[in-house]
DNA sequence: GAGCACTGC
């Protein structure tokens, strides 16, 4: 963790002055701070831009990675956080010349990420941004023929490859934190091998974390072909790949291990805060643990504690909760300064590991266990679980304490415990449904899906599932190709298959307007405002029932929408009726992207202006719910006499999710579902009741009417 | 009676 070069520029906060004066300073001093990446903590602010880009830790590999760019194709840079990589690289290149031959791509996870490192890099160079350096987001094109340093997220570089397959507008692309492993990065990089061999004037950094930088240059290195294909480029024995490690710009962290296991990390975390709060002097603390409920409940028992704490310290702890659910003025109370003589306990989830940077935390507390999805390939139903961290997550978190001074990270399990753990996280890739990875592959002109290069290639189990949806949905033909002009559709909007199904298919039900409201509202996580409680929550269950139909939550979510439009999409409005005024702006601006899609795909498109009605009085529900089910006849369960669903397909238990609309009424007969999430049990979310002969008139070839008189699956 | 985190020509 502890750099050894470059501390002898390093002056440490406090160095010259009093403890505590100089480090509040610091502090404000960040707080334009957003992203992972870029600028956590600047002590050289009073320098020229100039001078505080010479002292960053990266300048002194300035021209180590100019070299090594011109003697390999593929660089795996490894550099710690604090390095100043992500804004650096890009300059050097542009300075020697890189962009004479096209562009300097870089690639976030994160869309704040490429906009704040954008923001960043067109202030040191002095121009405004969007010329010589911009950025491309979805929704958000900020670059002009000018620009010779693009910051994208990984996302669009997919879907550039569809446009332009060679990627002719670059002539060095970096992938930065290739480390989180997302999806989109994944496809990036399996692409990316290919095009090098067709364009051996590109270049491309691959910026990752220490544990899998040789598994990534093994992956780009070509001199040693291990596909069966023949390769005419580069026959020789030289290596095309390599690695360069860089040194970051932290404090080191003190790590300290439990003696013993602890059956509950939830307490244990807590009793650690208390501890810290009693021995330690004063500095924030960051607590992380895997969900809300927990979160929840670590700050009630530390509020507990809070009063006989201040008695016993005279020092007040400051608990605040941290979680992506949680409304964003409520967030922004994690980033707030302490008042004097007070601790700030963050007690938050994994979004504070990459997401979000809090100035100020000197220690953490890590309680070693994170939620993530896990996908079922035999159900097709995602999972929440709870699973140990990583060791390269454990590194992370523990590197949040050593951003301002050197910190102390406490885990809540034993050293041996720590030696157990992976050592990174399973890639997404491994880990979710894979129709819309499949369909896109398939857009891309890579027919043998099963054979492509993935840097972390998926169980066979899921592309098998996969393609099975595809085919269902008319995506991909007996052949496994992709169909035209259907699947080819379906790949180029940003929706799931499912949902892309639907919506191609809506002309048919003369419903496309509502289609497109539709498919834009379930894109949000969060419509309605839930207040915790007490009266406002009774208030807000009175505005939601307002807007509910028996029908379900679609129409539901059609009828939120038309009333927004209706009323002026009044942010008023909205907060009379618990709704998220911002959730619902991003649908309208989501509606009008899909639209142009639609118009740009020459689907017939019903012109006639949707007045916008209270009840759906005006449209035509039974029309708009046959839309439904054509897009998700593969996701239809029916009520199992034992009072639960069972889906047609292989009569797996299904609940209704409580926050559905239809969870408080009689349950209607039969059903289709947008997605199934498993936490204690397994719940349909997005629920919409339909008549089960819509499934076999509707996917003949996938239902079949049973003796009975019942639905039932030609392959059970 | 429930909600890890991201993202899209």
């Amino acid at each position: 963790m502890q750099p050894a070069g470059g501390r002898a520029f390093f002056r440490k906060p406090g160095d010259d002055s009093a403890q505590g004066s100089t480090w509040k300073e610091e502090r404000s001093d960040a707080s334009a701070d957003s992203s992972a990446t870029s600028f956590v903590y600047n002590p050289w602010k009073h320098y020229s831009l100039d001078q505080q880009r010479q002292r960053l830790p990266i300048y002194q590999y300035r021209n180590s990675i100019l070299y090594l760019l011109a003697k390999f194709q593929t660089v795996v840079i490894v550099g710690e956080t604090g390095s100043g990589k992500t804004t650096q690289i890009p300059q050097y290149l542009l300075e020697s010349g890189w962009t004479k031959t096209g562009r300097i791509g870089i690639t976030q996870p994160r869309r704040v990420a490429a906009i704040t490192v954008a923001q960043r890099v067109a202030e040191e160079r002095g121009a405004p941004l969007g010329r010589e350096v911009g950025y491309v987001v979805r929704f958000d094109d900020c670059t002009s023929s000018e620009t010779n340093i693009k910051f994208i997220t990984d996302g669009i570089l997919v879907r550039e490859m569809m446009a332009d397959p060679l990627l002719k507008q670059y002539s060095v692309l970096m992938l930065d934190e290739a480390h989180e492993r997302s999806i989109a990065t994944d496809i990036a990089m399996g692409l990316l091998k290919k095009i090098l061999r067709k364009r051996p004037d590109l270049k491309v950094i691959i910026s990752s974390a220490t544990l899998d930088a040789e598994a990534l240059r093994d992956f780009f290195d070509m001199s040693h072909s291990n596909t069966s294909t023949t390769i005419t480029k580069n026959n020789n024995e030289e290596p095309t790949s390599t690695i360069l490690t860089v040194e970051g710009r932290t404090f080191p962290v003190d790590v300290y291990y439990l003696k013993d296991p602890v059956p509950n990390y939830v307490t244990a975390t807590v009793d650690t805060v208390v501890k810290i709060h009693k021995a330690e002097p004063l500095g924030d603390v960051l607590v992380f643990l895997t969900g809300v409920e927990e979160v929840d409940h670590a700050c009630g028992l530390l509020d507990e504690h809070s009063d006989a704490l201040e008695a016993e310290t005279h020092n007040k702890l400051l608990v605040v909760p941290l979680y992506g659910a949680l409304p964003p003025g409520d967030q922004l109370k994690a980033f707030e300064m302490p008042p004097a003589r007070t601790r700030k306990v963050v007690i938050a989830t994994n979004i504070a590991e990459t997401s979000i940077t809090i100035n100020g935390i000197v220690y953490v507390v890590d309680a070693g266990f994170v939620k993530i999805k896990a996908f079922n390939p035999e159900s097709g139903v995602d999972s929440l679980i709870i699973v140990p961290t990583s060791k390269a997550s454990a590194e992370q978190r523990a590197g949040r304490a050593g951003r301002v001074r050197s910190g102390k990270a406490y885990r809540m399990y034993t050293e041996e415990a720590y030696k157990e753990l992976e050592d990174a996280s399973v890639p997404e890739m491994q880990r979710t449904s894979l129709a819309p990875v499949l369909l896109q592959l398939k857009a891309l002109g890579i027919d043998n899906v099963l054979r492509f290069n993935f840097p972390a290639p998926p169980p066979a189990t899921h592309v098998v599932q996969g393609l099975e949806l595809l085919y269902g949905l008319g995506a991909i033909d007996d052949n496994g190709k992709l169909t035209e002009p259907l699947g080819l559709h379906m790949a180029e909007l940003p929706l799931s298959p499912m949902l892309a199904r639907m919506l191609l298919g809506a002309a048919e039900f003369h419903c496309i307007e509502e289609a497109l409201t539709i498919a834009a509202m379930l894109q949000l996580e969060n419509v309605f405002v839930r207040p915790g409680r007490g009266e406002q929550k009774v208030n807000a269950e009175r505005a939601r029932r307002k807007f509910s139909v028996l029908e379900g939550d679609h129409i539901t979510l059609l009828n939120i929408y038309t009333a927004f439009v209706k009323c002026g999409k009044s942010s008023q409005w909205c907060r009379q009726n618990f709704l998220h005024y911002k959730g619902l702006c991003r649908a309208v601006d989501i509606r009008k992207q899909l639209e142009k899609h639609l118009i740009r795909m020459k689907i017939p498109h019903t012109n006639n202006n949707l007045e916008p009605q209270m009840e759906g009085a005006l449209y035509d529900i039974d029309n708009i719910r046959r839309c439904i089910v054509a897009g998700f006849f593969a996701n239809a369960a029916y009520l199992h006499p034992s009072g639960t669903y069972r889906t047609v397909r292989n009569d797996h238990e299904l609940h209704i999710h409580p926050a559905s609309v239809l969870y408080a009424e009689k349950p209607p007969p039969w059903v289709v579902f947008n997605e199934v999430l498993q936490t204690n049990q397994e719940f349909m979310r997005d629920v919409t009741a339909i008549e089960s002969h819509w499934l076999y008139e509707l996917a003949p070839h996938y239902y079949q009417y049973g003796t009975e008189g019942e639905v039932r699956n030609p392959r059970s």
